[in-house]
RNA sequence: GUGGGUGUAGCUCAGCUGGUAGAGCGCUGCGUUGUGGUCGCAGAUGCCGCGGGUUCGAGUCCCGUCACUCACCCCA
């Protein structure tokens, strides 16, 4: 009992019948992604850690990598775990530039490292779905279009509840700081970002305490703020009704209005693309088309995606490579959903038909019907042990395997002239003669 | 990192003001001798998280510790 391993805080496992619906999940991402074109790579586990921290919060939720046999606490190898798939895909874009098409559109799906405290949703380790395009020098806005549209088309292909894609620009939020005459702009962006748990006036508050604004100001940021629309005219009626001008502002507000207009046609029931004036992003790396991304019903869980625009993310110096992109929370997003049954178990077990052990004398020929099904891609195994049949139904009741396969018997044994194969399906309890070169499961069995 | 909650059978949990451990589900067997699911009967299972203290006696009270969990922070 002292044995028994207890489970490790925020690195969740799966049980086989939910890692097949991860799986399922990452494989229906993958699909969208390539059918846009975008490839997939797997970048390492680890980077040098000045390259990691580059002063933010995050800093502090790095795992480090140190040997047993170092010295001391000092003596950390230097390398991290990365806490994300953007800073590394940076890090990769730069070291392989030279081999690399541009624009350049990859996918990746890979589990990231924080440690933090986890909660729900929330793991020190998770598997993250991350789709960029990278330019080099530059990189056409309607790229910030396309990112949004596929991210939304593949997550419509998904079995998830409804969800948003909240979209906003940081070059209307910096314009309307700007025109407004706020000073320090980075700072105010900051704050205005944890206007969905503060109060209104304590936000105002910051404002004016942390990026220098009046408290009028604050207040028209905070109602700026407020909007939030799939409505592109009103969109724009709204934002240039507030009064300010500022070049920046106009640009920021047209990008805006092309990515919810551009995704009005994948948007839908389950998926809708709309304006937010209050995303943000703590990050600062961005610099255009910012996004989250929220789950109905599931708002607690914050977002279970984001992305946007940075224009200077890798840079070696001479080259310049902007990108775009979005990444989804697979852990996430499925792990909180499997727990509490909205999303429904797949099957413990791969196999459709468990062929049935009369004796271990008959194996060979319990064997040779499981070869049969498997020559045209039926997964089938075979009875561990000759239990009595009853025994050998439950087997695969228990693990959800629908088909149960009793081998002909040739009569050799003396018992009269033989049986026929026979298969029963054991979820209805019909059975009937079958032969294993030709049988195939019902329709809706099949994957 | 800060604060709250909880650790008892494989799982979910009960266990009163201290008196030597319980239920449901699951599991095993039998009824049913090579066709499961229902039903009935029988059975197995616990260092009561760990360490210390109080006490004649601790699952229960006290202290410590570890783990899990929730919230803050931050984010996928």
């Amino acid at each position: 009992m002292s044995d028994k391993p207890t489970p490790l805080s925020g690195f969740p496992e799966l049980l086989p019948e939910h890692r097949v619906v991860e799986r399922a999940v990452i494989a229906s991402l993958s699909r969208t992604f390539e059918l846009h074109g975008f490839a997939n790579i797997e970048t390492r586990a680890v980077e040098p850690l000045e390259r990691l921290s580059k002063g933010g919060e995050i800093d502090k939720e790095i795992y480090v990598l140190r040997r047993l046999q170092a010295e001391d606490s000092a003596g950390d190898s230097g390398l991290a775990l990365h806490f994300d798939l953007t800073v590394p895909f940076a890090r990769y874009v730069l070291e392989h530039a030279g081999k690399l098409e541009f624009p350049f559109r990859r996918f990746q799906i890979q589990p990231a490292w924080r440690g933090e405290r986890p909660q729900e949703g929330r793991y020190r380790q998770f598997t993250q779905a991350d789709i960029d395009i990278v330019g080099r020098d530059t990189l056409g806005f309607h790229h910030d279009v396309e990112v949004v549209r596929v991210m939304a088309e593949a997550l419509a292909e998904l079995p998830l509840p409804g969800l948003s894609i909240q979209v906003n620009n940081r070059k209307l939020i910096q314009g309307f700081y700007r025109g407004l005459g706020i000073p320090d702009v980075t700072a105010a962006i900051r704050q205005i970002d944890k206007l969905d748990k503060q109060e209104p006036g304590a936000v105002v508050a910051l404002l004016v305490s942390e990026a220098g604004a009046s408290e009028e100001q604050a207040w028209r940021c905070v109602e700026m703020a407020r909007l939030r629309t799939s409505d592109t005219v009103y969109l724009r009626e709204y934002v240039e009704g507030l009064g300010v001008e500022d070049e920046l502002l106009a640009t920021g507000l047209d990008e805006l209005v092309a990515v919810v207009d551009g995704c009005a046609g994948v948007a839908g029931e389950r998926v809708r693309v709309e304006a937010n004036l209050r995303i943000a992003r703590g990050l600062d790396y961005y610099t255009g088309t910012v996004l989250e991304i929220f789950l109905d019903g599931y708002e607690r869980l914050k977002s279970i995606g984001g992305g946007g625009r940075y224009d200077a993310l890798a840079s070696d110096g001479r080259t310049t490579y902007p990108g775009v992109g979005v990444s989804f929370g697979v852990s996430r997003t499925v792990v909180p959903l499997l727990a509490d049954g909205a999303l429904a178990p797949g099957r413990k077990v791969p196999s459709l038909v468990l062929v049935a052990l009369a004796d271990e004398e008959s194996r060979p020929a319990s064997d040779a019907v499981a070869r049969a099904l498997r020559s045209r891609g039926i997964a089938t195994e075979v009875a561990a042990s000759p239990q009595k049949f009853g025994k050998q139904i439950r087997y695969a009741e228990r693990r959800d395997i629908p088909y149960v396969w009793f081998p002909a018997t040739d009569g050799s044994d003396g018992t009269d002239g033989g049986t026929d194969h026979q298969v029963k399906d054991i979820r209805s309890g019909d059975q009937s003669a079958a032969d294993p070169h030709s049988w195939t499961p019902a329709e809706e069995t099949e994957k």
